[in-house]
RNA sequence: GUGCCCGUAGCUCAGGCGGAUAGAGCAUCGGCCUUCUAAGCCGAGGGUCGCAGGUUCGAGUCCUGCCGGGCACGCCA
């Protein structure tokens, strides 16, 4: 409806290039809204105000000749000007049973768009490291990304989902000499647990598994050996010291491919935790990429190339430099150290550049709030290798609070006592869990609290939006319990029967939703669609208990189902794309 | 110190490519169940949009400065 109204106006400007306008103003300039008082009508446009200067004109004297130029429309009754030099329209009836029957003509699908012109789109998310569970804040970002995936793929644009599994470097070497230690004590050894290491229940659950593994304890050393002549750990010594040195020790008393199946057997362990954990929360991808398969395909040392190529890298104090100052970063970065390791930073850019090869013209990488820094460092990487910096998008998701009530849940990685995010989940289920990780702005901190969340009562938004769509399925069972059946033909034909206040309120945001979801697609921001859902709630519920659907005069009985099962139609579809289920009773 | 995010009703937050009288939920107060689910609806009160300037026909929205809060600034991963 919209588009087609910016259409006209565009038709209307055009006409009046060559006299009352000097030339056809761009297509940015053409703006239609949605009024906010129904006295304004149903849309309005300030192209007036904004072309006026530029005509030589007043304001309502320009808006009057756009109007007077404006071609005719069967969506339009009547187009005005008013206020400062606002166009007002006027929507005629039919352009709402219009709308009506494409809901129903399109189903599940209605809503889709071709805004996104296929583009192709990589949405890289969670990508948490996988050496714990999941906690509260990889939920939020799971839930983001995965809904902002689909409201995407929603408007058209060919959607990638996307993991990066850090499974490189020194953290996974950690993860394994932690199990390993878990896995002796098992054995009955009785050794210290690093101070460096992870410390979780999850590491003993590893430690188990690599005893049922291991034939024969054939991973087994006596303490003495692993403990013979290494450093002090903390408090005395240094952790990180003593963790390398226990790292180093392991291998040497494992052989590298017994280190190696203590790793592998880890981190397996560890990704289809993480895996069946999204899984049970809706979360799916497309594609997990391994940090270490990637290294393995020489991806990092083609990165490098191509910056070598573009004399982007020097040497100074024998690590290997990125000239990132010359692409906006504040500092130059290490891609080689010293001692010839490459960084995190020399991975990273090769994984973007490798994303942009892979064919993907728009990167979004949804990150936690504290990896802004990085924002930058990656951007200037790209752009020095190539690629055009703003082809990267970084939503930034801010942390996570648990409040039980008006109690703050203590949260942090060290003290071992973090939520997970699958503790969460049981508590509350699955959709309280989307939902309100989504009805707040991602750049917004988020106050999640969890009784709120639990409680079955008023207080409580999921419950209010799938209650309007079970509320629905109730008609209907009523419905059909009184001998009748709907007619979604003739309720369509009888549209114009429409007339109530609030049925006009309900066809009013209803045909909001393609809007809704091509401004939430375009701003990444998914907790529009959830606000719009409880506004058109909202609507129904108003609907709901002003009329009586089922009615004995059986046209206006089928055009109220027929509003009604639209309703019910948009909600799913809305629901879905957030991830919440649409009950048929609550 | 430098950079990023934020500051809107008692509380939690929408509104941010400038647009007409700033909204919602919760909380508070008052109403509505013999009639399709009351997990619902209707009504009332509640605001210097952090502060000060600027840009213009028009600023919660854009710009500058200040105040306050959060986060980040490694040859860690």
């Amino acid at each position: 409806m919209k588009q087609e109204l910016e259409q006209l106006l565009r038709a209307a400007l055009s006409r009046l290039a060559g006299s009352t306008l000097s030339q056809t103003p761009p297509v940015s300039a053409v703006v239609v809204e949605r009024t906010r008082e129904a006295q304004h009508g149903d849309f309005s446009s300030n192209v007036a105000l904004r072309l006026a200067k530029a005509a030589r004109k007043s304001p309502r004297e320009l808006a009057a000749a756009i109007v007077a130029a404006l071609p005719s429309n069967a969506l339009v009754a009547r187009a005005e000007v008013a206020g400062a030099g606002f166009i007002n329209f006027y929507l005629t009836p039919a352009a709402y049973a219009g709308e009506l029957e494409s809901i129903h003509a399109h189903g599940a699908r209605y809503g889709e768009s071709a805004l996104g012109a296929r583009e192709r789109v990589l949405v890289e998310f969670v990508s948490a490291n996988p050496t714990g569970p999941l906690h509260v804040g990889h939920g939020r970002q799971a839930a983001y990304g995965a809904t902002l995936a689909n409201i995407l793929a929603a408007v058209g644009y060919d959607v990638s989902r996307e993991y990066y599994v850090n499974d490189a470097g020194r953290q996974m070497d950690i993860l394994a000499v932690s199990a390993w230690v878990r896995y002796l004590e098992l054995c009955g050894e009785e050794l210290p647990f690093p101070e460096n290491g992870y410390r979780g229940d999850y590491v003993r659950a590893l430690a188990q598994d690599l005893k049922s593994a291991a034939a024969e304890a054939s991973l087994r050393r006596p303490a003495a050996a692993v403990l013979a002549q290494l450093p002090a750990d903390a408090p005395a010594g240094d952790k990180e010291a003593y963790i390398d040195a226990l790292i180093a020790r392991a291998r040497e008393l494992l052989g590298p491919a017994g280190f190696r199946e203590v790793l592998e057997l880890s981190l397996e362990a560890m990704l289809t935790d993480i895996r069946e954990d999204l899984g049970e929360f809706g979360v799916t991808f497309d594609n997990w990429c391994s940090e270490h398969t990637l290294a393995a395909s020489g991806a990092i040392n083609h990165a490098l190339a191509v910056l070598e190529s573009q004399h982007r890298l020097y040497r100074k104090g024998g690590a290997l430099w990125f000239r990132a100052t010359e692409f906006g970063d504040e500092k130059d970065r290490v891609v080689v150290r010293e001692n010839g390791q490459k960084t995190y930073f020399a991975s990273d850019i090769a994984y973007h550049l490798n994303k942009r090869e892979r064919g993907f013209s728009r990167l979004i990488d949804v990150l936690g709030a504290d990896h802004h820094g990085y924002v930058a460092r990656v951007r200037a990487g790209l752009a020095a290798m190539g690629q055009p910096p703003d082809c990267l998008e970084v939503p930034l998701i801010q942390f996570v609070s648990l409040y039980r009530g008006s109690e703050k849940i203590p949260m942090g990685k060290r003290e071992a006592q973090f939520v997970t995010l699958r503790e969460l989940r049981t508590e509350v289920g699955n959709d309280a869990c989307r939902f309100f990780y989504l009805m707040r702005s991602h750049d917004q901190p988020l106050d999640f609290d969890l009784e709120l969340a639990k409680s079955r009562s008023n207080e409580n938004p999921v419950y209010y939006i799938q209650y309007a769509h079970a509320r629905v399925a109730s008609v209907m069972k009523q419905l059909a319990a009184r001998g009748l059946a709907v007619d979604r033909a003739a309720g369509l034909a009888a549209a114009a029967r429409l007339t109530e206040s609030h049925e006009q309120a309900v066809l009013q945001t209803l045909t909001r939703y393609p809007e809704v979801l091509e401004q939430a697609a375009e701003n990444r921001a998914p907790h529009a669609l959830a606000h719009y859902l409880r506004e058109l709630a909202h609507a129904f519920h108003t609907y709901y208990n002003a009329q009586v659907f089922i009615v004995e005069d059986a046209a206006l009985r089928n055009a109220r189902l027929a509003l009604v099962l639209a309703v019910q139609q948009v909600v799913r579809n809305g629901l879905t794309l957030l991830g919440v289920s649409a009950p048929e009773t609550m």
